[in-house]
RNA sequence: GGGCGGUUAGCUCAGUUGGAUAGAGCGUUGGCCUCCGGAGCCAAAGGCCGUGAGUUCGAAUCUCGCACCGCCCA
């Protein structure tokens, strides 16, 4: 609709120029909007085109709107009048069927109506989650889990070819601290009384982990001590291992499916590290100092340049993920979306340096920071204390409110923005709970269409519906909101923002209960009844993609 | 001390990439079931968009200063 307009307006433009009546420039760079107005007395869209003229052709926005109104054709019979008003815009007043148009479209496109190919031919890697594998997944992960997935299927929805991964922080300190706290369990298990580090993981999931691992063991020395490396090794491979096949599982209850899971440990061992260090050498981007080796990031824009390799002779996580986002590259990736927490945010610098040494723009690597989830019940904090090991598992969460609820309240913030979780809100069968709003709308949808079928009335084929009987105002705006999803989607996927699916769902819902309310889809009058039908059938199909979208169901009757 | 994010209705938050009279939910007040699912709908009240300047036809939106809040780094 918007395109139809704005090709109207440039053909106008170059009439109007043809004919004299506007002096000739450049206009290449030319850049204006189709908007639509916020009151609907400025009609349907709106057109800030000979605002953006005045400079180029020096006369005033309302003289350059008339002459261009003047030299406009009929787009195709879709606009009603168009208007000047205010300082210059050009108000488009359209014939309702230009937007009733919508429905049959929508039903004729059904599951793929929203897709587009504007991402076609690139390749797009969405890397999420990637939490060590030294514990189970909390609410915070949650959320990073429910926006990646959700970004994930929107980039595929507008044409992207996507993959997602999964990256296993399995080879540094943390493993080892696992072993060991695995190890100091298990002796105490077995009787011993030494005190417990402090900085080791204290949950009571080790402690679970450290029985089964007993019952594992053979042997006369067993439980062997946190102090025989060896033994802390296995240990750790042996629970990591564990912990991750939760996470995994903890992932699949959440309905997220990822791609690929990448160990750190399996880039190490391939000597990636290694290859990306004679990469950077080779073009003169690392140094020794103090034993030291140093990529030298600060000469793309870090604050200053960073270690990669310890003068101990370790190399550090950065040089793990220098590597890792370097094979992305390698392995055929364009485009990278790394989902993080917004407490590592002082990290993106120096990532994005490295992606810049390696010969690439800085925006092939775009990072979603993920903000702190507060959980609540009942409007009272939920305790978290991830050092002492006590926190809510995403599991435990889900198991609670359900995997839609969680979802869908997950992606109702931006990702930026801190998100309080009430899980008592979360439970509701209210419109305090954003989720129920929406699926029930969708619900009603097919008890409508379950009624229609107990009447024996059969459902219209849409493209014999005649469109006219949809009179009412509220109608028309009905069917223009739902011809606006593909925008919404394209949109939602192009700023990484999934939440506005979730807003857009709830303005979709509003306005069908509200419709829902005042008025009668089956009646007496079987034309007008086809017509609601069809206006209906299309609310479901939009409400069915958009959940889609967010990886939430769209229940038949709840 | 440097950096990042934030500041919009009593509360929680949107704001379509700079458009005309700033929106939604909760909460408050008052209405709506003889009716396809009331898990819903309608209406009212509620605002110096933190603050001061700048950019231009036009700023909640872009730039800079300042004030608070949160986080990261030293």
């Amino acid at each position: 609709m918007k395109e139809q307009l704005r090709r109207a307006l440039l053909r106008a433009l170059q009439s109007a120029q043809a004919a004299g009546d506007l002096p000739q420039f450049d206009h290449s760079a030319l850049e204006f909007a189709i908007e639509t107005p916020r009151s609907a007395e400025h009609g349907d869209l709106a057109a800030n085109l000979a605002l953006q003229l005045a400079r180029p052709c020096r006369r005033k926005p309302r003289d350059i709107a008339e002459i261009l109104v003047r030299h406009l054709a009929e787009a195709g019979g879709i606009l009603a009048k168009a208007e000047i008003a205010g300082p210059g815009f050009i108000n488009f007043f359209l014939n309702p069927t230009a937007w009733l148009a919508a429905l049959p479209h929508i039903m004729g496109e059904g599951p793929n109506f929203g897709r587009s190919a504007w991402g076609a031919g690139r390749r797009v890697m969405v890397e999420f989650v990637s939490a060590n594998p030294t514990g189970p997944l909390h609410v915070g992960h949650g959320r990073g889990a429910a926006l990646g997935d959700a970004l994930a299927r929107l980039l595929e929805y507008v044409g992207c070819s996507v993959a997602t991964e999964y990256y296993i922080n399995d080879a540094g300190n943390q493993m080892a601290t696992l072993g060991r706290s695995l190890l100091h369990r298990a002796q105490e298990l077995a009787g011993s009384d030494q005190a417990f580090p402090d900085n080791h993981y204290k949950g009571e999931y080790i402690r679970e982990l450290a029985e089964e691992y007993l019952k594992t063991l053979t042997g006369p020395a067993a439980p062997p001590s946190p102090g025989d490396q060896a033994a802390v090794k296995a240990a750790a491979d042996w629970a990591g291992a564990k912990i991750l096949d939760g996470i995994k599982d903890d992932l699949r209850v959440f309905g997220v499916e990822i791609d690929n899971y990448y160990s750190e440990q399996s880039l190490v061992d391939r000597g990636a590290v290694r290859a990306s260090f004679d990469d950077l050498k080779a073009r003169g981007l690392m140094y020794d100092n103090e034993g030291a080796l140093w990529f030298a990031a600060s000469r793309y824009g870090d604050e200053k340049d960073r270690v990669v390799k310890r003068s101990n002779g370790e190399t550090t996580y950065f040089a793990s993920d220098i590597a890792y986002h370097r094979e992305k590259f390698e392995r055929g990736f364009d485009q990278l979306i790394d989902v993080w927490g917004a407490d590592h945010h002082g990290y993106v610098p120096r990532l994005k340096a490295a992606i810049q040494a390696l010969g690439r723009e800085p925006e092939a690597l775009q990072v979603v920071l993920v903000q702190m989830v507060s959980l609540l019940r009942g409007g009272e904090p939920v305790a978290m204390s991830t050092r002492a090991g006590e926190f809510v598992t995403l599991r435990e969460v889900v198991d609670e409110v359900g995997r839609d609820a969680a979802r869908f309240i997950f992606l109702t913030r931006r990702s930026d923005s801190p998100l309080d979780f009430d899980l008592e809100v979360a439970k509701q069968k209210s419109l305090d709970n954003p989720v129920y709003y929406v699926q029930y709308a969708h619900t009603r949808v097919m008890s409508i269409l379950r009624k229609a079928a107990e009447a024996g009335v059969n459902l219209p084929d849409p493209g014999q519906v005649d469109l006219s009987r949809l009179g009412l105002d509220e109608e028309v705006a009905l069917a223009r909101r739902l011809g606006e999803y593909p925008e919404a989607a394209l949109g939602a996927a192009q700023a990484l923002e999934p939440h506005r699916i979730t807003y857009y769902l709830n303005e979709v819902a509003g306005a069908f209960h509200s419709y829902y309310n005042a008025q009668r889809v089956l009646g007496e009058d079987a034309g007008l009844t086809a017509a609601r039908l069809l206006l209906s059938q299309a609310v479901g199909q939009v409400l069915r993609n958009g959940l889609g979208l967010l990886g939430v169901s769209a229940p038949e009757a709840m």
